[in-house]
DNA sequence: TCTGGCACTCTCACCATGAGAGTGCCAAAC
DNA sequence: GTTTGGCACTCTCATGGTGAGAGTGCCAGA
């Protein structure tokens, strides 16, 4: 939020037509001349002293000219200040609220799955851009419920829920048949050592009753804790849900078919974006990466703006809205902001 | 299969010149002139002559010409006509049928839902164009075993698992809590009633037994009937998984924007794609709808092959490829034919 | 019936041209 | 010293003309 420090200190005037421009640019796509700097600004400046305050702010970086005799368009680190230090966020109309609560305040058929999608489509509905959400780590959510189910002849159905009422489940293959009742019994003994714990708990202590094998243990309990270990198994991997990005060919800076088709891989190889997104699990709040900013070249000319979510005061996802650079931040950074916060309570624990 | 009624009467010597016209079109994507075609036709016609047999075919509507003085370029009839009558399929390479066999044939962790997304992948990525697979219906699908879990006050899990290993699970809000023995005795009552029963069957008898309340049924039973009621009152809605999309940005006659932007919004909506592969469903093998012949204009342009896949020798989806009218039907064919197999076989119910 | 020849047409790449927009800089004004 | 008006300059973009290249249509002759 701080200036940053190098040679950016900028008068008022500077700042202020800086302001306009990155405003006037915003709105209509088009390199901004003097001329209209001069009567946008609000201030009673010649056309000729706006020309001299372009120069210098061209010499430091902030504005470019695509050719001679173009106006003038900001550059990366002209968007980088006009955030950081020029930018007044609108508060959300009560309207996109509205229908933010509305979609996310969950109904009946409650489902982690459904609210994620949701709140992608939200972001993407309401920017006109792509809307992301990344699936939310469980580490740290309770397990509610887990139960054994047998199958068929060595095929046993391992059941899990969670405190956010996600359900997982997957088939094991064993080496014996067991008994709805020996099932039963396992089902009971791992839920009296595991309900009400957090996944990384419940990892941590699982591989320690592995490692030892007690005497106090008969061979139902035993079979349960190994069941338990390839169900706990499973890395769950990162992944994310987007929406929208057919809004993004709607841009004209994004007009050029290879550029896109770049940026669509990217988004169908999904590492390159959950790694920029991982980045955003430890910031605070809302975090804007602009362009080539983000260090992956396929964003060149896009912005991304992220927030992290929360549940039970622990972040486990990041949400987000990718665009083209050229977006109305004042407006991006509150819905971004606001959905974060909204899918964080509805995705809260609850009855 | 057989020539298309009307005037299309072609003698031997217009169908060969049509059939090099169009592998030739396919192959680099430029109008054909009559000296080229006279060069590849493997017959000895001088271009002059051959000018006189495009203009016959151009009146039939066959080829057409950009301009005066282009060469020419497949009409869809012209298309349709090389399809059903001239193409001769080749057979996929050993490669390719192992490619697809390794992928297809269920491994350890056996999912449907991941099958049908190997599927869409791999027709994808043999054809560098787009690949899409509806998911299967369930009509006819068994029941393998149900069983409902209490979760906490007022909520009950439900959990289908069925033939092909696909399982289901909803939260159900009930009135009053139920002990675990009652939704032992409520799962068993209704797997004996239901398990080895197809879907369309299950839904059939549920609603006989809920339109008229028995004497001899306790009040758990009841109460079961009507937990099922709900768990089975889902309309499996239909829906496709889609992948490969980018494929299509690297061709050149989709490399309009706006173009592209509806084609990428058709495949969001889902509803005309589903539409069309509906129509599918009932066709006895591979079906070819060739740009604006499946009758949606989003279309116009791309060609759509599709095949339905079956599960114990009943039709339950469509699988298929999207790409542009110019491709190599001869491969993509088989590819499609032997993929619809080999996902059915796949996801047969098995041990 | 086929073929060679020829005039014709259309595209495309290239260049020149001029209008329009906006700059940079200088000298004068405040 | 800062601001301003003026003016030459530059660059883009749309327009139009030109010539090469490709391929056609048609006609007359084999």
């Amino acid at each position: 939020m701080a200036s940053k420090g190098s040679d950016l200190r900028l008068d008022e005037r500077s700042r202020r037509l800086l302001k306009t421009l990155v405003e006037r640019f915003i709105q209509d796509a088009q390199p901004v001349g003097s001329r209209t700097l001069s009567r946008d600004s609000g201030m009673e400046l010649s056309p000729a002293t706006v020309r001299n305050v372009m120069a210098d702010l061209e010499e430091m970086g902030l504005v470019a000219a695509p050719h001679t005799s173009a106006g003038r368009i900001p550059t990366v680190k002209g968007y980088r200040l006009f955030i950081d230090t020029l930018l007044k966020v609108q508060p959300l109309s009560r309207v996109e609220v509205e229908r933010l609560r509305e979609n996310l305040e969950t109904g009946e058929e409650f489902n982690p799955q459904s609210l994620i999608s949701t709140a992608s489509n939200l972001l993407s509905g309401i920017t006109n851009m792509a809307g992301v959400v990344t699936l939310p780590r469980r580490d740290h959510s309770e397990i509610r419920h887990m139960e054994f189910v047998s199958l068929s002849a060595g095929r046993v159905l391992a059941i899990l829920v969670f405190s956010d009422n996600e359900i997982q489940n997957r088939i094991l293959h064993v080496e014996r048949e067991y008994s709805p009742s020996e099932l039963q019994q396992a089902s009971n003994y791992l839920s009296s050592l595991f309900v009400g714990s957090g996944l990384m708990d419940v990892r941590r202590r699982l591989l320690n009753e592995l490692s030892r094998t007690r005497e106090d243990m008969n061979e139902t309990m035993r079979a349960a804790v190994e069941m338990a270990g390839k169900v706990f198994s499973s890395s769950d991997e990162e992944d994310y849900v987007i929406a929208g990005q057919v809004n993004l060919m709607n841009f004209k800076e994004l007009s050029d078919v290879d550029k896109l088709r770049q940026l669509f891989e990217a988004f169908t190889t999904k590492r390159d974006i959950l790694h920029l997104l991982d980045q955003c699990v430890s910031a605070d709040g809302v975090q804007i990466f602009i362009g080539e900013e983000s260090g992956y070249k396929v964003l060149d000319g896009c912005s991304v703006v992220t927030a992290p979510y929360e549940i039970d005061d622990h972040v486990v996802g990041v949400l987000g809205v990718i665009g083209p650079t050229r977006m109305a931040y004042d407006r991006v950074i509150p819905i971004v902001d606001v959905t974060a916060r909204l899918l964080g309570a509805a995705l809260n624990s609850r009855e």
